[in-house]
DNA sequence: CCGCCCTTGTTACATTTCGTGACAATTCTC
DNA sequence: GAGAATTGTCACGAAATGTAACAAGGGCGG
């Protein structure tokens, strides 16, 4: 069981990205590197993280931009690590939306210390995972409901989800025709790593093809991708 | 078996190419050797490749233009080799797209303990089922529909193909009336290389056939090029 | 505060998929 | 036409997946 903060560390450099993140993890929380804002991209994508620790100098997207673009969406706490003597970019970081800063080189210790800071200060309500929330969105025949949690079909028929389901089912809807792994959706639905021999997924994928496949025996919208994980095959149109 | 990561090494020097070919497969890994762009083209055509280590200076079109051209497809990482005191390429060769470079002459270990970084940090979210993923796409008399993994006749009679059977269709698909040899199959189908006395790519072959070949034992849709491989023998029309 | 019911994780077992080896069938060579 | 090489396919088993059944936990009405 693993339900630690998810940290991402986005920094160019091999040997602070790596060193950053096993100092993390052999602190209890889980850390994920990332090279790049390209990298960091496809990680936000498939996981849920807690807090971003993000470079200032790094190739292609630099981090004051990344930082702007995350911080409009204001969904995860942003630390920014500055090279020594980088004055301006402290404070111009600091006025786009980071949460904190710390210059390099830096104490690790110092890291996490701050990490937690920002941790125990953001722990928001619960909302409903993503941009999808509180919408309504559509897909093959189906038009889902994310706040009354009812999927209508074409003729109307109107089924309910719980809440794990609708959970599973957004997070699959955010990502249409991707192949998630059981790993990533545990972490993406509950939060949480797999345990050995967890078929909590598996039971979940099971529960919900029972209501919306036309016959769940051959699944058509959720397809099993063998060794791989699951797939939600078909296009998504959100409504508002 | 093996499905350890391929590696496209591509120089025009032998020895380097050899060299480093061998070096990595002596370290676990599997690694093509490819003399120029033309042959690289033709490799990535024909098999699949985690990650490509390209020299800059090659007659022909050098490393810069590949690089370039690569990169804005963006989906197999690339390490750069550079000569000695070619800083300029060095620098360039990373704003181009390579996700690293390395000067020679080098050490085969820190080649080695470079791709090992960049693999590590380039599992990128898979996609379904390659580049035809969403469309549905006709040959013959049939009608695939990479989604739902439904094959379609003329009347309407549906074939259900599982996931190994739809992934050798679809590479077959990418490349009608091309002969593909078993281990390129296995590559593209796969990502692993065949062992000896590998009747895999037979099997798939023979349950693809008789799902979808009027007469199983006269096969018309894939033929068999004897000493050769397999040949799918039909046009092909992506639907969209 | 209690107990019922819904939800969800876990376990166990059935089913499916796919690689392997064996052997038959086919094709080629000489 | 005989022997060798190559290909076709069957059958078996290991591994992955589907799902029923049970248990634990939580929320809500009374």
């Amino acid at each position: 069981m693993n339900d630690q903060p998810h940290i991402l560390v986005v920094d160019d450099h091999r040997e602070i990205r790596d060193s950053v993140t096993r100092y993390l993890e052999k602190n209890g929380l889980r850390a994920t590197p990332a090279r790049d804002a390209v990298e960091m991209d496809a990680k936000l994508a498939t996981g849920q993280f807690d807090l971003i620790v993000l470079d200032v100098m790094m190739p292609g997207e630099d981090g004051l931009s990344v930082c702007r673009r995350l911080s409009s969406n204001g969904d995860v706490p942003i630390l920014m690590l500055t090279a020594l003597g980088e004055e301006t970019d402290r404070i111009v970081g600091l006025e786009i939306g980071a949460d904190d800063y710390l210059a390099k080189p830096f104490n690790p210790r110092e890291l996490l210390a701050r990490i937690k800071a920002i941790l125990r200060r953001s722990t928001l309500p619960e909302t409903y995972a993503g941009k999808l929330s509180g919408r309504r969105i559509a897909f093959a025949q189906w038009t889902l409901d994310t706040d009354s949690r009812l999927l209508t079909d074409e003729h109307g028929a109107q089924i309910d989800l719980t809440g794990s389901e609708l959970k599973l089912l957004v997070v699959l809807l955010e990502r249409p025709r991707i192949v998630l792994n059981r790993d990533q959706l545990l972490d993406l639905t509950a939060g949480r790593a797999a345990s050995p021999l967890d078929r909590t997924i598996d039971n979940q994928i099971s529960r919900l093809r029972r209501k919306i496949e036309a016959d769940p025996a051959r699944p058509r919208l959720i397809t099993t991708v063998r060794g791989g994980g699951y797939c939600l095959a078909a296009d998504v149109t959100g409504l508002d």
